[in-house]
RNA sequence: GGUCCGUUCAUCUAAGGGUUAGGAUACAAGAUUUUCAUUCUUGUCAUAGGGGUUCGAAUCCCCUACGGACUACCA
């Protein structure tokens, strides 16, 4: 084996935001790059005039950021891309339309060595062509059984070629698939494949009408040109792989082809077929990293990000779609998943996607995060609703409720009894601790409390237990009623540490609150009873 | 229709011929707790079907079924 240096690329097509899928192909890719201490390049595979939608590309490049999937090469992070070659971009330019000017000769070439030919067929005679298949329960198939009867270089005159090169802007150049020929793939996750070239079609290889390269010209020759030693990418383009191959030993490039691997799919979660954007508005869960609004359209899609996923949870869940290390770890940063990845490891089958185990994942990380990161997420949240907190008190609240959230956004519902007293009293919750005794009860904690100093989780756990057992109480009885004054439910740590952080002041504030005014629990006490 | 790829609990998956088929999510029950959550324990649940090969098959081969992808001058 030769040593070569590993270099993939991720070639997304900037017709619209990337969907996890996508995202999944990229991460595998630069897993792999770094793995291998190789090159991860991006580039924009932009050959189709009539689909590019404007911000597409940005979104890839910004996605792709948000998850760490940072390329070492093509389209930077910061969205430039060199229009030229230079040393650290010595293949460039990475964007297809900007290499327009190089596929033709390619294209030529093919024709020259009687691999490729000019086609002259208008799409009507195709689409005519098709219907009339279609009548009669067939497939229309461009190939070796059609082509000698269209309107191609292969029958006509030279004369009449060259002249219609000329006048036709409509001509294209096909590839001359072979009658009939076995040809032996290897496929890194699939192994060996093998099919015959009689079932395949003279592909369109490159277009005058735009002078833009199909797909699979502008791919193999770039891969050639770009020196890309894998091509890690999705299962639909297994059926193309043959061609690949063919176009490979065409051009002469066998010696330096890439290797394939071909990454199994992502399913919808429930019933069959690939994800789909409506799948997420559906099931109600993300398809994409970011939100997307289509600017054609202007239909909105929610992302990961703006539902309040972290990164590296959706980066951890994605990696385990169709890829485990063979243990039963199952949370990974990025460095450990780099240094665990391996293509070998790749499953075959197809995965549903599974939005329970995204939360479950977003819910490890958060609570992975220290209580000082998190208190910097949560004050956005509290700017924006007006409140002011210093944040060494935010962190200990954080500490408090992390490990009862599974985003950010949570924090709030768990929370906000910390920074506001509450309004409302949980219905249930008064019903089953709350009687007629309670409030005396309360008023008689009000002063135990008063007279504790300092005011700390353990003087305070002292105190009132000791007040409990002289009194002969009931602890139960008095720490629901207790937490019913101060946080409104029948929720969160324990009442020590919440009193001891919301200060005496406010407790007795809350409970005097309660006690004074009494209305609250008594109207719903004897009302529901 | 044709070609190719695939098929282990509901879901993600482990098990490179020999295990009571393992783990995780979800679900359920119990324990702990001043509440909620956490945590812990336990439970339900799978080799698509049929043939071979073999002393022995989830694993190798064949057939069937089912699923998926592709079948554009899209990528």
């Amino acid at each position: 084996m030769t040593v070569r240096k590993v270099r993939v690329r991720f070639a997304p097509s900037p017709t619209g935001p990337l969907h996890i899928g996508g995202v999944r192909t990229a991460l595998f890719n630069y897993l792999f790059a770094r793995r291998h201490g190789g090159d991860f390049i991006i580039r924009i595979e932009d050959t189709d005039s009539g689909r590019f939608v404007p911000g597409a590309e940005e979104y890839i490049v910004r996605a792709l950021a948000w998850c760490n999937i940072l390329p070492n090469e093509g389209l930077t992070s910061e969205g430039s891309v060199a229009e030229k070659p230079d040393a650290k971009n010595p293949h460039a330019p990475y964007r297809q339309s900007q290499r327009k000017a190089l596929y033709r000769k390619y294209a030529e070439q093919l024709v020259e060595s009687g691999h490729a030919y000019y086609a002259f067929d208008t799409p009507e005679t195709l689409d005519a062509l098709r219907k009339e298949a279609e009548t009669k329960k067939e497939t229309f198939i461009y190939n070796h059984a059609v082509r000698t009867r269209l309107q191609t270089s292969l029958v006509m005159p030279a004369g009449e070629v060259a002249a219609r090169l000329q006048q036709d802007r409509h001509w294209v150049v096909r590839f001359k698939m072979p009658e009939s020929r076995e040809v032996n793939m290897h496929d890194l996750i699939r192994g060996d494949v093998t099919v015959n070239t009689a079932t395949l079609d003279d592909k369109v290889l490159w277009k005058a009408a735009d002078g833009l390269p199909t797909y699979h010209l502008a791919n193999i020759v770039d891969d050639h040109l770009m020196d890309i030693s894998h091509v890690i990418r999705g299962e639909e383009w297994l059926p193309s792989l043959p061609l690949h191959y063919l176009l490979y030993e065409a051009f002469g490039w066998t010696d330096t082809q890439p290797e394939f691997a071909h990454l199994p799919l992502l399913l919808k979660p429930d019933g069959k077929g690939k994800l789909s954007k409506r799948d997420g508005d559906r099931l109600g869960f993300p398809v994409f990293p970011l939100a997307w609004k289509d600017p054609l359209s202007g239909d909105f899609s929610r992302g990961y990000r703006e539902d309040g996923y972290f990164p590296e949870a959706f980066i951890n869940l994605l990696a385990l779609l169709g890829w485990n290390p063979g243990t039963e770890q199952e949370l990974f940063s990025l460095e450990e998943l780099v240094n665990l990845f391996g293509l070998d490891r790749v499953i075959k089958s197809g995965a549903k996607f599974n939005p329970d185990k995204a939360k479950w994942f977003n819910q490890q990380v958060l609570r992975m995060k220290s209580n000082e990161e998190l208190a910097r997420l949560y004050q956005e949240e509290l700017r924006e609703r007006g409140i002011v907190a210093a944040d060494d008190y935010v962190a200990q609240i954080c500490g408090f409720i992390k490990e009862r959230a599974t985003f950010v956004k949570d924090f709030w519902d768990l929370s906000a009894y910390f920074f506001e007293a509450p309004t409302s009293y949980d219905e249930k919750a008064v019903r089953k601790y709350w009687n007629s005794e309670t409030l005396d009860l309360m008023e008689l904690l009000a002063a135990t409390l008063k007279s504790i100093e300092p005011f700390t989780n353990e003087n305070i756990e002292f105190a009132v237990n000791k007040w409990i057992k002289e009194n002969n109480l009931n602890v139960g009885a008095v720490m629901n009623a207790f937490r019913l004054c101060i946080v409104g439910a029948s929720k969160g740590p324990g009442m020590f540490e919440i009193a001891a952080l919301l200060k005496k002041e406010e407790i007795l504030r809350r409970m005097n609150s309660v006690i004074l005014k009494k209305n609250h629990y008594i109207c719903l006490l004897f009302n529901k009873k």
